[in-house]
DNA sequence: TATCCAAGGTAAGTT
DNA sequence: AACTTACCTTGGATA
């Protein structure tokens, strides 16, 4: 076992790990102590867990944020890869400097300051959110620990043994019914056919990045079940898009009742005007600033 | 206790 | 291109 600690007194604009990973950016971590996200509370010990891989190896890595530092304990040496994932590179004072002033935004900021965003695999990632349609936060949780269970390689760390997420193979190997009996419901055939797709080589959602970002969307939106929501959640929870505002329910009603003038009717257009609104190249982190603030009961 | 409803939407079929 | 509708499942609300 691998362990070591990142100093967090020096990050720009300091780190929350428990907003971080319970703001409904990430369905692919869990937490030790074995209890749901959204209940609220740490657990005695503020562990988190997930799974990623090294050379094509599976590996685990655990993480628990101290007064300055954020620890961690893995199979692997686990310092750069954390920094990635958690966003902890990012300069949060100078992406809040672009942010609109807004009452309602900055006391969203004020709420989590300290919350970053995350960075999954794009594969991972891209699964969980297709996982994620009509589907409530606190369950898409389970899906994805569902399909570890199922078909991820299992891998020992500290005495226990652990599932890495699947593969495009090992999904795409999966059947409908299969899935079905993990209770993805509609999604299962999204998610079997879109493996299928990446195992096969037809597309890769890391291949997106890079891209433009309207191509970027375009592209990933080539995959089974992906609109145009799920498609800005991968690239900004995934890939690194940073100005991507995915439009889903929570921030539509925001618009209705805050922007009104941003409803354009079209994706697309909508997109475009609530982008501008939010601050342009960082607009994805006062809509995720924003989602987390208002689902928590904020703003009432 | 039974029924209803909406959840971080998307695909397929119509107009 | 914009507008309907069906779709799995379930926790929580309502009767």
């Amino acid at each position: 076992m691998k362990a070591g600690a990142i100093a967090l007194d020096s990050l720009d604009g300091g780190f929350d790990l428990q907003a971080t990973l319970e703001s409904g950016q990430s369905y692919l971590w869990w937490r030790a102590d074995g209890n749901d996200y959204d209940a609220g509370t740490h657990g005695d010990d503020g562990w988190y867990l997930t799974t990623t891989r090294a050379a094509g190896d599976p590996a685990v890595v655990r993480v628990r944020q101290t007064e300055t530092t954020l620890e961690w304990e893995a199979s692997i040496e686990a310092d750069g890869i954390l920094r990635r994932r958690l966003g902890l590179d990012a300069d949060l004072s100078a992406i809040r400097a672009d942010a609109p002033g807004d009452e309602l935004i900055q006391d969203a900021y004020d709420a989590y300051w300290g919350m970053r965003i995350v960075s999954d695999p794009a594969f991972a990632g891209l699964v969980s959110f297709i996982c994620s349609a009509q589907m409530r936060v606190s369950r898409i949780h389970g899906m994805q620990q569902s399909l570890r269970a199922a078909f991820g390689t299992p891998v020992e760390f500290d005495g226990e043994t652990y599932h890495a997420f699947p593969t495009p193979a090992q999904l795409a190997a999966a059947s409908e019914a299969d899935l079905r009996e993990l209770k993805l419901g509609y999604r299962a055939p999204y998610v079997q056919r879109t493996a299928e797709m990446v195992a096969d080589g037809e597309a890769d959602p890391a291949d997106a990045e890079g891209l433009p970002y309207e191509e970027a969307r375009k592209y990933l939106t080539q995959f089974v079940g992906v609109g145009q929501k799920v498609a800005d959640c991968v690239l900004l929870f995934s890939l690194g898009y940073l100005e991507a505002v995915p439009l889903d329910t929570w921030i539509r009603s925001t618009i209705e009742e805050h922007f009104p003038e941003c409803d354009r009717g079209s994706y697309a257009e909508t997109s475009r005007a609530i982008r501008e609104r939010l601050g342009g190249q960082y607009a994805g982190y006062s809509q995720t600033y924003l989602f987390h603030y208002l689902r928590n009961g904020g703003g009432d």
